[in-house]
DNA sequence: CCGCACGATGTAAACCTTTACATTCGGCTC
DNA sequence: GAGCCGAATGTAAAGGTTTACATCGTGCGG
């Protein structure tokens, strides 16, 4: 019963005695093979426990069913929810999804561009900023592409991402409303636009709150909670403190907010803490940080819709698509504090 | 210079001057085609820039050069520095990782037993410890597969993991040795063959300890925080509490000391709290956590490399494969309290 | 100088599909 | 009853490789 090898049309074409052709039209365009014959053929499959080779049908048909879906870091917590809205999309309309992980190494970008070059991927989710893969001829042919969180540097590739400017803004009013007035941003960053976004949110808000652009503290950062305590422990050389800290995301919050306590401080009633992403840690900081919530199975599934129609239409509908993310008020904000406890 | 379309052998063969068959020796048995000859090629594969569609390759060749992942939750926190150390290992034999997420959903493992199928990929690595694939017919035709972390129930497949049992014996023997004598397990699970491993190193150190077995607290768990914080719900409507609590996990131990400073607790002031595990939080927890490391990287290592050997030899040396897991000795352990503060 | 062996290369089949085109056959129109 | 149409099915090519086998030519031994 089951052989060694697997089944082949071959195999159920005899069994159901039929041409190969009539099996490959009874699975794929049953209205046009007649009754009988369908229900001799779909009991032949049964019986060989036959799967279509997926491999010599992609290679016939020069495309495949299954998305690639590239990510340089699979353990950042922003990723798994991303993937199931992804996925679950994906499955809807009949596609699989597989994960490749580049570890920021272009080498290894390189290997998955072979992958789509033999058209083992249908198309290509990018969560990284630049294209992984150095060879611009190469990029030439890449499958239709869609980018998540970040525009994809130098491709003309849509993306889905969040409203970081409208998401920082948020976060800044909230303290701007509990009465703070000195406001660090931490985590300011070259290299990431959605970093930067969220810069420009902070910004706008203090515009807004007409605090003079003299007062405001912005420390670089590239995201890490190393990043997080390390400009802490920059800005407490400084004379004059804030009372709050908008960070860039959740890791660096927490390394602000590891900091701080080292240093003998209580949160939020010495300072106030921000953070960005809601990862799922977020909820289970002492204390429970205030932050900004990406709604991320919605990116996910909106990026592989939007990857789903480049893939019949070709044409790309829209080039830039943002979701609003909100504010999840948790215990990590108060009103600055009368006086600061000297350190 | 780049069509639409990639490059075949063919194109080489044909700017090189010679002969499909020539081209694929030059690339594969170099040995075997003069050197003037596989110069030119070399220069016609340069100028096309050729690389060979894999899936023909594999189509032809009844194997690939992929090894397949698959895994039900891609946000473990245990998953990702597993992955780091598979995918090194297989990139230095010359192959690729792919990875599958099945979300504990049975149809979705079967999409990816198709995948097998088709021979896409040449190899399987499991994260989970049954076979994701209901159809034991299909079952046997898997390709050389290894399990992580836990043997794969009911298949022949070897698997790599740590040794539970020496690793709770050395949480376990800490609390001893820091003088506590009323250690609580939390997180006994009778699907999750770890857990119950780790259940019996916590017996077999209060055996050695001459601890008597009627004093043992053991709740029940399956490993996520909000299992933690349930069990010490429970726990705290006993009359005589533990001292310390030995968690079947990193998630669980948080799930323990979310609750415990709810109620105003201390740690380890109060109650001493050990994980499993060391997931990357662990030492941002506030009390940093006592935990036994697993190591990850060099799990993910040797699971590849066994798979590698099944490739070749097709027998597997050895069924299972255990390592030393090690103590990190962190914050959140000191000896117990005198008296204990009531509620 | 003939024959042979061997190294280098070419030819063609095979891997498993899908699908354009060809064929067959029954039924309908005139 | 002849011709035609359309439904159902079959035949065969194509997709890009790899490789067994065939071919070619060169160098060497006798």
């Amino acid at each position: 019963m089951s052989n060694s090898s697997p089944a082949t049309i071959e195999d159920v074409a005899r069994i159901a005695e039929v041409s190969i052709a009539t099996v490959s039209r009874a699975i794929h365009t049953p209205e046009k093979v007649a009754k009988s014959t369908r229900l001799k053929v779909n009991q032949a499959i049964a019986v060989t426990g036959y799967t279509t080779n997926a491999m010599a049908r992609s290679l016939r048909l020069g495309r495949s069913n299954m998305i690639l879906v590239v990510a340089p870091d699979i353990g950042d917590p922003n990723f798994s929810n991303i993937l199931v809205g992804l996925e679950n999309e994906a499955r809807a309309h009949g596609y699989g999804v597989l994960i490749g992980h580049t570890q920021n190494d272009a080498q290894r970008g390189l290997e998955y561009l072979k992958f789509l070059n033999s058209s083992q991927a249908a198309g290509l989710i990018l969560f990284t900023g630049i294209l992984p893969f150095g060879h611009q001829a190469m990029t030439a042919r890449l499958p239709p592409s869609v980018g998540v969180f970040e525009p994809v540097f130098n491709g003309g590739i849509p993306y889905v991402g969040v409203d970081d400017i409208e998401g920082a803004r948020k976060a800044v009013d909230l303290l701007i409303a509990e009465g703070h007035r000195k406001i660090a941003f931490v985590g300011d960053s070259r290299t990431r636009l959605a970093y930067n976004r969220r810069r420009m949110g902070y910004h706008a808000g203090l515009d807004a709150a007409g605090i003079p652009p003299g007062g405001r503290i912005v420390m670089e950062g590239d995201g890490t909670i190393e990043s997080g305590r390390l400009a802490l422990e920059q800005l407490f050389v400084r004379d004059d403190l804030p009372t709050a800290f908008m960070c860039v995301n959740d890791q660096t919050a927490l390394g602000v907010m590891i900091g701080l306590k080292a240093r003998g401080y209580e949160i939020p009633r010495d300072f106030s803490v921000t953070g960005f992403d809601d990862v799922p840690q977020a909820s289970f900081m002492t204390p429970s940080l205030t932050t900004v919530r990406q709604p991320r199975t919605a990116i996910g599934k909106r990026a592989m819709a939007l990857l789903l129609e480049m893939l019949s239409d070709a044409t790309p509908a829209e080039t830039e698509i943002l979701l609003r993310p909100d504010l999840v008020v948790r215990n990590s904000v108060a009103a600055p504090a009368r006086q600061r406890a000297t350190r």
